[in-house]
DNA sequence: CAATAAGCGAGACGGTACGTCCTGTCTTGAG
DNA sequence: CTCAAGACAGGACGTACCGTCTCGCTTATTG
């Protein structure tokens, strides 16, 4: 190979700590495991087998080491459905985001994020900017609907993920009530409702 | 005397510190003002010109007094909206979501009871109890809009509270977003034509 | 007993960590046993039974706890020789300053005293004060001597303390070697010969 | 090449790293600037533009180090005073050791020497060893005095050097005094003094 | 003049101690 | 019974140095 140098050196990154997967680990591990409070940094060393000022060379703070363990976990990291039918797609959208907020370990992750953007500005921002991104990458579910007569161009899509989410997210993790039979079902189908609705509308306005 | 004792008294339960009130104010001072890490059982002792101890005899831990603030505050309570119709109803209670999540104050308060969710069973517990009383009192507007005619009777009426609240709180708590234009309106348009959707489908089937 | 406030109240002091006595002993334990390397707050904190912030609340770093288990201990102080001859009360007093930095405890202490001495202005001023307390009271001695017409009035007597105790420091904590036969009557009768000398001079001037 | 090797190889001797000067200097700025807390491998790498590990790959300690510094200074080493006189040379010895113990610069240094010596054996041999050099080279000096007459042959002459230079440390590193108008001149005086009695009486044992 | 060793910069690391902040407990004494 | 005052244990935070280790680069020999 003639240029020896790795992506890394390429891209002059930091190669950060050599323990860096069992520093994450241990992380999540320990938020997971016993929620946001025993995520100490000096836990985390000791599970991960590094010493504590290990940690402080890479990570200025408590904070910063969990927005990067949060990024590096796919936990928060779902891919785009694309089942035909904007109805469908929304289905597995708001399984996707039940599955998130229902599962202990995921859920445990999700709130020591919350607990961080709370605390922390710089959370705070990451948050944003991870939803950000996530949402952008949601485009296209929007786009498809839209050139598939489904979706009203002068709507928001942006609303209809926040609903669905929103709905699971009180339920789950601010009521903390177990979903009934088909709350999801009835939310889709309720949304979808309204959007024909608001479709028809709009057809006969330009018709 | 014949009877000196408060009814409180009468009712077994603890008067409380005296300096209750200030004890409260000096709470949600920190909690509005600096943000949920600036809520130490110490500030409160000191700007409430009490003294530690003191706390601790009445509350045995900081969530507990947390808790305490928080339900005595009037900031997450608010009132039945009976506007006349559904839809005006439901807009209502956007707006009253809306200005709890929007407004500095008010919203580290929410943000405070969240991250105590998180941390505290106790406070988790009291968070969903809280919201369950409130969402019961709002049973009433539901009832009526399903005297009126606007709701099915086998919808879940929570689920559109659920939706509203949800979606508002991921705009402006997670998503760290101001709100467009019109999200409310458009939002409680959205579910509007899903239910009157939903009601046509019924009253096709009962037809 | 009518008066039942104890004398530090009434001297309005504070009383200070419920175990001083044994963070004290704990201190000087370690510079004794250890040297200044062992002499650490944590260390400290462990030996005598007490947990870090006790001593943090009570002494504001390091040096002053160093500072104050010297003062209370009674290492560095001695009484005052009173012979019958200003030759007899040198040999006293470089007995005395001999048998300090000879024995290994207690000259663990002043080498402590002075490292702290080189590394803190507070130290420093406290050495300083100390041992010009010490000189002074001292001073009864050469005012016996000159009125028993020993010592010429104009001749400084700290000079003849700091010689004794300077040659004595020279020898055993800089020189680190032991005493040789008759170090100290060698030295005390040389300068007694040479106070012999001022006096007769002084004398002949005068008469 | 027969014979290429430099007289340090050939002895065995390392040659030592490229900017031993540039460390030394370093070391030295360091200690007199701020002190001995502020003389640390780290500062001492940065300030000589040497990375820390090459000062570990030369010096097994901080206090090696530190030894080397004073060592190659010389700070530490005056030379042999002659003045035809004992007196004399007393004088410009006490000269000397009143120059290095009121410089500021010179002081740091040799402030840091006893601190080193306290906690480190090593340092401390050096220390002694050291001046036992130093004072072994003194002997001339006394030796001169006895074939004049002047010093009698039975008094150990490192008693006058203790005491001139044990009296100056005392005032000015203890004591933190500065000196009187002519507490040296007194010093020797009074020194000389003595050795003049000393030396009749000799001269009556003998005669 | 090429091989090889010596010296070095860079950077990661374990470890010890420092001094700080906060939680929650306990005791004493005053009203 | 309520409270102020104050001492305390415990646990975590973030910082500063010490001394170690490994990796590759460069510079000087030296064979």
């Amino acid at each position: 190979m003639v240029d020896s140098v790795t992506a890394q050196e390429r891209a002059g990154e930091r190669s950060g700590p050599r323990r860096k997967e069992e520093i994450f680990a241990a992380s999540l591990e320990l938020l997971a495991g016993q929620g946001y409070d025993a995520f100490t940094v000096e836990g985390v060393a000791q599970r991960s087998g590094v010493n504590k000022t290990t940690i402080y060379r890479w990570w200025p703070s408590k904070s910063e080491l969990l927005r990067d363990a949060l990024l590096q976990s796919g936990t928060l990291a779902f891919d785009l459905p694309d089942t035909g039918s904007l109805t469908g797609d929304l289905t597995e959208l708001a399984g996707r985001v039940e599955g998130l907020l229902a599962e202990p370990e995921t859920r445990a992750v999700v709130e020591a994020a919350l607990v961080g953007a709370v605390r922390h500005p710089a959370m705070r921002e990451l948050v944003t900017q991870f939803l950000e991104d996530r949402l952008g990458r949601h485009q296209p579910l929007f786009t498809r609907a839209v050139e598939r007569g489904e979706l009203p161009a002068d709507l928001d899509p942006a609303l209809l993920v926040d609903a669905v989410a929103g709905a699971l997210w009180i339920r789950l993790l601010v009521r903390r009530r177990p979903l009934s039979d088909d709350f999801t079902g009835q939310l889709v189908a309720l949304l979808a409702d309204g959007i024909s609705a608001a479709r028809e509308r709009a057809g006969r306005r330009r018709g």
